[in-house]
Formats: structure tokens, C-alpha cells, sequence
DNA sequence: AAGTGGTCTAGACCACTAT
DNA sequence: TAGTGGTCTAGACCACTTC
């Protein structure tokens, strides 16, 4: 049954991942490209993009003149930083069924650093959301988004506190996000970031400082996050890469 | 002067990565892919793949119906997490010219951490050996790299110490490195750590356990890195991924 | 020698954006 | 409506691994 949209390349990667997911190929060894492509009735080129974007993810790995396998190492990847879009999904990639409290929300004048990478006037209103995700009472990211006033559509908003930031743009601005430019600091938690982590004052952590672009490449939300370490822990694959 | 190898793709990247460096897209548009293709007397697949490398390294962006453009906020990411190779290569990007300073080297017992990641029996001998890299004597990096010191063919391998540790294991090991697999932890600097970076106690710092695999997905190495935050900082692009 | 993934072509049609 | 990027095809040849 396949059909256009999702594209075909997407069904094959879709199908790929689930007969991966499921163990069909035992000795981890993935049929020829050529063979897919004809069981799939699609062309080898829609293969070979479905395996290059599942071979990115760390799924898979392709030897040239061998074969295609699956990377047993890649499947202990939960949350690819780069794919990071919410972060009700990175925790129940992780296995948890995350639910969200409101800490905070309100305008108030911006502080100077958010003014400069929002481009906007000193002491110009931002919307702060402060959110708290957490898995049985136990607290494991704390995230403060602040989005330009001016940029909100309706004053009815306060709803929607709890969906994710992605959503609440779309819903009550004109600016979809596209991407974020995001900072990896790290810091020690303290006061009340670390009250709300429940946390030990003082514990090393992970933060992300970033960016949410529009299509325009026009800034719409700035997002600090603040993880618990001992819950929540970041894994990527490094490659090689060409020039 | 178009030829293969490198290939065709790669040539047209590095000669698109080029003029944008030059700065030769004014107003950010880059031309169409027909009329690159065209130019370049490739097809415009090849001149696809080039570009869908450039967008994946946020260097891009494309929008349907609309064109290519250049990401000026992309041109601000100097080191690509997941494109890290080796730390000399990350200092350079950064405009850096590094030094390399050997502190230590030598065979001792595997910890039990390292000899479970390495797939190893307890107690086995590993070569460690820790570097830093310097910027005009400013230490940034620490790196401390644990080799089976059974992989290694040759005794005569001090001299090579401060070549990167890829390098160094397709020198002196039948296993070149095909992968990292990268844990993101967030510490305290400290005791020897502190002191070997130059930078006060407690100081909160990133660090990555990382564990090297050959083509294999044997594991050949384990590798710690400590960071001078203030020196160096990492930056990544997210966007939103299909399923 | 046979089989695998890697590169490349030429062309078709679709989806979306601009005007 | 014209022009752009997005998807897909069918086929060719190359580079490498395996036997």
C-alpha cells in the first residue's frame, strides 16, 4: 500500500526502521539495495536516500563492496541533540511519559542580553514562560522561553501554557520556528533552578542557551533548558567527515 | 578543471562553500540549481547532493518555490558537534593555532569502567595517554585516550605522541576508527584536571566520555575530554525531522 | 568473477512561491 | 503563470569486498 505522502522515501525509512525495531534482519544484515528496491516496487535512488538518512541517524552503517548493516551501537541513541524539536518527545524517546508544569508566566521589560539577540529595544516587554517537565514527580528539565510581545496575536493565550513552544508560536503568532541556534553551557545549578530540579545546590549540569529562528531567519524566542544529569543524558555519533 | 575524485558532489560543495566565503552571493541568494548544474556542466542530482550536504552543515537553507540562500547565523557555528575528528581541527576552525603538550603516557590496569566499555578482563594493561592543547600557552582541551595496549603492533610508538589519536591507531593498530560514540556530562573541574587547564576549582565544565569503535563496532579506545568553557564553546543547529 | 554500495546522468512530474 | 526546490525513475559505470 504505498502511495505518495509521506513520500516514498519516507515509507521506506519508516518500514526499514520498524523490520529493524522488530529484529527481522537477525544477523544484522540488511538485504542489497537493489533487492529492497524491487520487493518495495520503488526505484534503487528512493532506497538509497531512505538508507542515508537512517545511516545519519546512526541506525544503520554501509560498508561499500560488503553490504548495508544495522548499528547495534546507534539503537542506545535516544535523544540525537540535533533532532531535539520538544521536549515532551526527547522524554518519551527515553521512555517516560512526561507532564508539564507552569512554574511561571508574565511579561516583563526584557534584560539586555535577551533585548540584543531578539532585536529588540532595551526594556521592550517579552512574554516568559517557565516550564517544568518532570516523569513521577520527579523534576528532570526546567526551560524558560521568552518570546517578544509584540509578536503575540491575541491575549489569550494563557491556556496554552503547557504545549510545547513549537505549537504555541504557530497558534498565537505568524511566526512559525524553523530552527534554533543552540549554545551547550555548562553550569552549576544554584538557587532556584536547582529548588525547581530538585537538585543539590552546586550540581554540574548541562544548559542550553538558544535561539528560535523563523523562517526569515528572524528571531522569535529565546529558550534557556536546564537538565538533570542523572536523568537525562545527551548521546551523539561522531563521523569523519569530508571537506 | 572538472574531475573525479574527489567526487563531482564534493567539488561542487567545496566550490559553493568557497563563493560564499567570498562572499560572492550578495543579497544571500544563491542561483538556482538548474542554472548551477548548467554552469558547472554537472547534473543537477549531483549539484542536490552538494547542496543538501551544505544544509545539513547549516551553511544553507532551501525554501520551495522560493530558492537557496546563505544561513548567515549557520556561518557563526565553527565546530559541528557531530563533525568533531580531532581537537586540533576544532581549535583551528576556532582560529586558533594549537599546540599539543604530552602529560602523561604510559601502559597501566584497565579501571573497571574502561574495561567493560573495552570489552576487556579486568586488570588487562592499557596504553593512557593525556594531552592538552594549548593556544599561546593557554591550555583548552585535556584529553585522556585509553588504547588496549594488545592492539598496539609496535613498541616504538613515544615518538608519535602528539599526533591525533586517529592517526596514531592507523599507525600503530590494525584498527582504524570508523566511530565515536559521544556521552555529553557535565562536571566540576578538578584536583590534576583544574590544574592541567588552568582554571579554578569547581569551575563548571563539559566533558565527553566517549567510546572509539573500528569498522567492526569493536571498540579500540576511550577517551575523556575536559573544556575550557570560557574558551571554547559549542554550538549546534536543531530542526524539527521528520519520523 | 560476482556482488555490493558509491557516483552520476537525463529527464519527468509535483508542490510551493512569487508576481 | 513562470520559476523554484522536492521527489522519483531507469539506467550506466565505478570502487571495493568477498569468494
Amino acid at each position: 500500500m504505498i502511495t505518495r505522502n509521506p513520500s516514498l522515501t519516507d515509507q521506506v525509512k519508516a518500514n526499514l526502521k520498524r523490520r529493524i525495531a522488530e529484529d527481522e534482519f537477525e544477523d544484522g544484515r540488511i538485504p542489497p539495495e537493489t533487492e529492497l528496491a524491487a520487493d518495495l516496487g520503488v526505484s534503487r535512488t528512493t532506497v538509497r536516500d531512505a538508507l542515508t538518512r537512517l545511516e545519519n541517524e546512526g541506525a544503520i552503517y554501509r560498508r561499500q563492496g560488503s553490504g548495508t548493516f544495522v548499528n547495534e551501537h546507534g539503537l542506545q541513541i535516544k535523544s540525537r541533540l540535533e533532532e531535539i524539536w520538544s521536549y515532551e518527545d526527547v522524554l518519551e524517546d527515553h521512555g517516560y511519559t512526561p507532564s508539564v508544569r507552569v512554574l511561571s508566566h508574565g511579561a516583563v521589560p526584557a534584560d539586555p542580553a535577551t533585548a540584543e539577540v531578539l532585536d529588540l529595544d532595551a526594556g521592550e516587554p517579552v512574554l516568559v514562560i517557565e516550564k517544568l517537565f518532570l516523569e513521577d514527580d520527579e523534576p528532570v528539565i526546567l526551560t524558560r522561553n521568552r518570546i517578544p510581545t509584540q509578536l503575540i496575536n491575541d491575549l489569550d493565550h494563557r491556556g496554552d501554557d503547557t504545549t510545547p513552544i513549537y505549537e504555541f508560536l504557530e497558534i498565537h503568532t505568524d511566526r512559525a520556528l524553523a530552527y534554533y541556534l543552540s549554545e551547550i553551557v555548562p553550569i552549576a545549578l544554584d538557587g532556584e533552578v536547582a529548588d525547581a530540579l530538585g537538585a543539590p545546590e552546586g550540581t554540574p549540569a548541562i544548559s542550553f542557551d538558544e535561539i528560535g529562528y523563523d523562517q526569515n531567519n528572524e528571531p522569535v524566542v529565546r529558550a534557556t533548558s536546564y537538565f538533570r544529569d542523572d536523568l537525562l543524558r545527551f548521546r551523539l555519533i561522531r563521523r569523519k567527515t569530508r571537506p
